[in-house]
DNA sequence: AGGCTTTTTTTCGAGCCTCAAAAAAATAGT
DNA sequence: ACTATTTTTTTGAGGCTCGAAAAAAAGCCT
């Protein structure tokens, strides 16, 4: 519902791209500046002279090593580290993460700790949360500007605004606002993120080259979760944090899914499926915890001789394949990334995938198909959170006077 | 990569707002307009006056019913009928249609005709096309304004760029870029639109109420096809018209559907998969063209007693309800428009498929969902096209980009 | 070294655009 | 006829971006 562009939007909103621009690109010079965002030289030199009084940018002395050019030399722009900084958390099954990241993206201090979040009571999970960041807000050691932003990954689903977690594997709990009480707590904003959103998001900034405009990243965990990028930008569904290709319908009336359904794609390539069909329990059994030494032990296992268990893996690529069949009927093929412990068994799952895949629409093209593997999801979705959190900085704090208008425009095709 | 925002793109992006605007409301005053944009008053003023003297708009002098109102009466300002025309032509099975179409959305001539779709070489049906078109550009009574632009509306997967036709279920060519062709002899801008696509634009036109940011159109006819519009644009996927919802994988291994693989959802689900099972005949047998009189007389007999007719319809609905599950496992549930033939048979779909729906992950809220149907897709089809080709005279013709515009209509003093 | 060339960055004036406030216009009510 | 009310237009001010020109900061050449 684009509403009408008011003329101090205007200048706000380059503000904004020229940010986003050094910070895409690491120390460009105002000419690349002005070559990227299309605007003039003269704009640019403006802008970038306000963003460096206000103390958001700087301009780097590094020594340029490329002095083979005539002419004046270019003078790299860089973001100003200690412009303020943003803190990530990530909540995982028995596992919390927290991370303090400078405005130039540096983490400057972190801290881990185990808990059993499958038992925890509400009240003992928020608050061990709340402390652990705490802890960190409070660190003498930390002189950097006042922490701007928070954000929040976890395993589940999220609400369509970034603001709740309505439920997740993790823990029996459900809909805890963690948003909301971040920002009651400690008064910085807060957001509440999906961990497959964010594992995509990483992505892209890791390498833009192949997961740039279209792309997705599967977790292929206990569960098994997406994140979507469509045209650039995260593609989240109209009420929730979207994208469940876990539970999209494989067999209809099938394996018993975690979800309490049947059919599911993860009901038979989630870490669970594949240990419940390697170990010849019957689908209807219900779902249980693996650890992921044990996966890994049934990955080498499988490896190893042509048993149930590479039966399993098989049985988990076909899945997978139907429903990316089934997902490229609609978005169709792009790049994919499988993150997870069960990535590193990719080459069992393969197989399978590709031959299930091209019976399917999406399929014309199967080979065209490709597939990237990362086993450790952890890293991914903090990085993730972190990009989030600073290029919410950059945006509404450091090129603010946005949308604060009533007038609820009528969207316009 | 976006770009900048130019001061120039600032009144062009603002005129278009406020044509906008006007097609949307029919006769706002420039205060309504002033409101729905968030535009200041004097700027309305100042777009308007350009576009009427222009000739785009007009003051419509229409003795407002109103007058229970004090003060100045406000103006309703309306799109000029004849600063432009467009004009749609419908391609379907076995039927060719074109309209003409004033600037205000009025039809002000139209020609049908039948042609045999399915043996037609290349060069004929191409030659048709041209033809008809050719007929109505010519056509003496038409004292329009030139016609601006061509939409092409056909059946089948078009390409994203919407200007060819990539494949079709109403002739066995493929890759005809009818876009480029009407506009290499004709000269005018056209643009080649899937029917599905269409069908969901005329929507959100006719009721935009019910189907305003989400929402799912869907073609129950001899095949099954899909528009979608997500926060309230169009989806398309990234290479083709995308939303091949049709295609999606119903059974493994199942069905044979006319798109030569099996268990798509179509192949239950389509009038030829209907009309298979209630007959008795094999799922393996090749699916054959079913009439619509056929297909209400097999709805009659489904509703008269319980056969096989019936059960086929449930089967239908069974594979219809675990496809949108799986959809909306993706991206949340929406509204749901049922359009074509069978949709006039709906009761006969409807109960298994809540059954199924309510089966998956995104049938939560299943009763929640509700659906809607309308029998006649070509009315739709044709609509959609004359507002995708009006919009497009709206934004790219009377709202130009470069500085194709000189100062002449600028006169303050 | 000094002057010349090349490239980057800044400065300055001009042109637009939007906004807010004031003025003008049109009508209902008294 | 006069006032009150609402809509529309006009006007002046301020801000933004752009293009051209000037300034700055090197390397290159004699």
């Amino acid at each position: 519902m684009s509403v009408g562009i008011r003329h101090d939007d205007l200048r706000r909103r380059n503000r904004a791209m020229v940010i986003s621009a050094v910070r895409r690109a690491g120390q460009p010079s105002r000419t690349e500046i002005a070559a990227t965002t299309g605007l003039s030289h003269s704009t640019i030199s403006a802008i970038s002279a306000d963003l460096i009084q206000e103390g958001i940018l700087s301009e780097s002395k590094a020594s340029e090593p490329t002095a083979l050019k005539r002419g004046r030399p270019q003078i790299g722009l860089a973001l100003n580290p200690e412009a303020a900084a943003v803190l990530t958390v990530v909540l995982s099954l028995n596992f919390l993460s927290v991370a303090v990241i400078d405005y130039a993206g540096q983490v400057v201090a972190e801290e881990q700790q185990r808990l059993d979040t499958l038992v925890m009571p509400r009240d003992e999970l928020i608050g061990q949360c709340m402390a652990i960041v705490r802890r960190r807000l409070q660190d003498p050691d930390l002189d950097l500007g006042s922490v701007a932003r928070i954000a929040m990954g976890i395993q589940g689903i999220t609400d369509s605004h970034s603001r709740a977690m309505l439920w997740s594997p993790i823990t029996p709990l459900t809909d805890i606002p963690f948003a909301d009480l971040l920002e009651k707590e400690f008064g910085i904003p807060a957001t509440m993120e999906n961990d497959c959103n964010m594992m995509a998001v990483a992505l892209q900034w890791r390498d833009p080259d192949r997961y740039r405009n279209d792309f997705i990243a599967i977790l292929l965990s206990h569960g098994i979760g997406m994140g979507l990028v469509l045209k650039g930008a995260l593609f989240t569904g109209t009420h929730s944090s979207g994208g469940e290709f876990g539970h999209m319908i494989h067999r209809p009336g099938g394996a018993l899914c975690r979800c309490g359904r049947r059919g599911c794609v993860e009901a038979y390539a989630g870490n669970y499926a594949i240990w419940r069909s390697a170990m010849g329990i019957s689908e209807d059994a219900a779902p249980t915890d693996v650890g992921d030494a044990d996966m890994r032990a049934l990955a080498a296992k499988a490896r190893q001789e042509d048993g149930p268990e590479r039966e399993a893996y098989r049985r988990a690529g076909e899945a997978l394949g139907f429903g990316l069949g089934s997902l490229f009927a609609l978005i169709d093929p792009a790049p994919v990334a499988m993150v997870g412990v069960s990535a590193a068994a990719f080459d069992l799952i393969e197989p399978a995938l590709r031959e299930a895949i091209a019976q399917t629409a999406g399929g014309q093209h199967s080979e065209s198909i490709s597939f990237d593997t990362e086993p450790n999801e952890l890293p991914l979705i903090r990085e993730g959170c972190a990009m989030r959190a600073l290029t919410f900085v950059d945006q509404e704090i450091f090129a603010p006077g946005g949308q604060a208008r009533s007038g609820a425009g009528k969207n316009v095709a």
